[in-house]
DNA sequence: CTGCGACTAGACTGACCAGTCTAGTTCCCC
DNA sequence: GGGGAACTAGACTGGTCAGTCTAGTCGCAG
């Protein structure tokens, strides 16, 4: 019973704060899960360990798979695959929602924080870059990671996040157009 | 008077609401400028209209010039110039917290929101792609303009986001860079 | 059948807060 | 000197909320 109830508190906890943030009433997390508001606090110390549970299990949704590619071509289309991948997670309804939520509660959990970044954009980075070196030979393959990335959410995020409608363009068309011109930049 | 006490409030609930978030208190508010919460009162209907006030404000301090040129670099060196003042001010202390402030806020204010980011990163992409089509002569001045402003404060603001710390490469340093990369990828 | 641990509904405390109201002050304009 | 607009301190209403407490239910292990 004890993981099940655990279970359904937490999938309630993700929607409402989701949705409404950390204003997000106990009450309504509890009437949400079916369950009375004293089994929340079974689980969980109180508020705040409930949020950052839900903060860690939602930072780990954003990580993509980045394969392996052996001539040019391929590279450019194991990069275009990751940046339609990425751009679906960290673009979407619920990766905006997230990123909501979580942005302004950091500084209430500042390490917390940091280890979420760390474990996702920062993980995706990384990998990014171990992918960039042994394929394009990068110069310095952490900053062309960044770049990248930065490219595939920087202002299109922005967009999202003022409510802001994106433009015509499909995703894989703006997927692809964008690591042509990052594929530009790193042309011997 | 009126304008005065006016001007105190607004000042006062900015720096309220950029330290907590719209959470602020109107009395922590009143306090702060020095003045009874009836006079908030007497110049905003409510708190929702104060906090629009202080965001359309608060929105207006991203804008940055940017200066015509002639040859090839003179364009590098503006380019320069907009990155590091148009970093200065994104992903600055107070960017970040009118960020934090923000953003959580929009599903409130959607309109406004929207307005707020066509006044701001919306007309900086205009300026932008207005300069880049007349002086690279850029196929997709736009879409030029969105991924340098992308490069500029894509990851790097996700990371003051998350209160990591940034790399120990110095901001002219890396404006350059970026600036560079973005030229590389639009050479004929 | 006994005792225990997880569960239930719901009442309750103490705190906070938006917004209103009262009663009185200050200052300026006529 | 009279009137009005902006101001003051502070009390008050009605609402929300985190977290606790009570009293009781249910199922299971010994």
């Amino acid at each position: 019973m004890s993981m099940l109830h655990r279970e359904r508190v937490l999938r309630a906890a993700t929607s409402s704060f989701l949705a409404r943030g950390y204003g997000s009433s106990v009450d309504d997390i509890a009437r949400r899960a079916g369950v009375a508001k004293q089994t929340v606090y079974q689980h969980f110390a109180n508020k705040e360990e409930l949020f950052k549970a839900v903060a860690g299990d939602l930072a780990k949704r954003v990580l993509v798979k980045l394969e392996g590619a052996g001539n040019e071509n391929e590279v450019r289309q194991s990069l275009i695959r990751f940046a339609v991948e990425y751009r679906k997670r960290a673009l979407g309804a619920q990766g905006i929602a997230t990123f909501r939520t979580l942005v302004p509660e950091v500084p209430r959990f500042r390490a917390v924080a940091r280890d979420m970044y760390a474990n996702t954009a920062g993980e995706m980075v990384r990998r990014l870059a171990e992918f960039l070196k042994e394929t394009l030979d990068a110069p310095d393959p952490a900053f062309s990671a960044e770049m990248l990335m930065s490219m595939l959410a920087g202002v299109d995020r922005m967009k999202r996040l003022f409510a802001v409608l994106p433009g015509p363009e499909g995703e894989t068309a703006r997927a692809t157009r964008i690591v042509d011109l990052f594929l530009k930049a790193h042309q011997p």
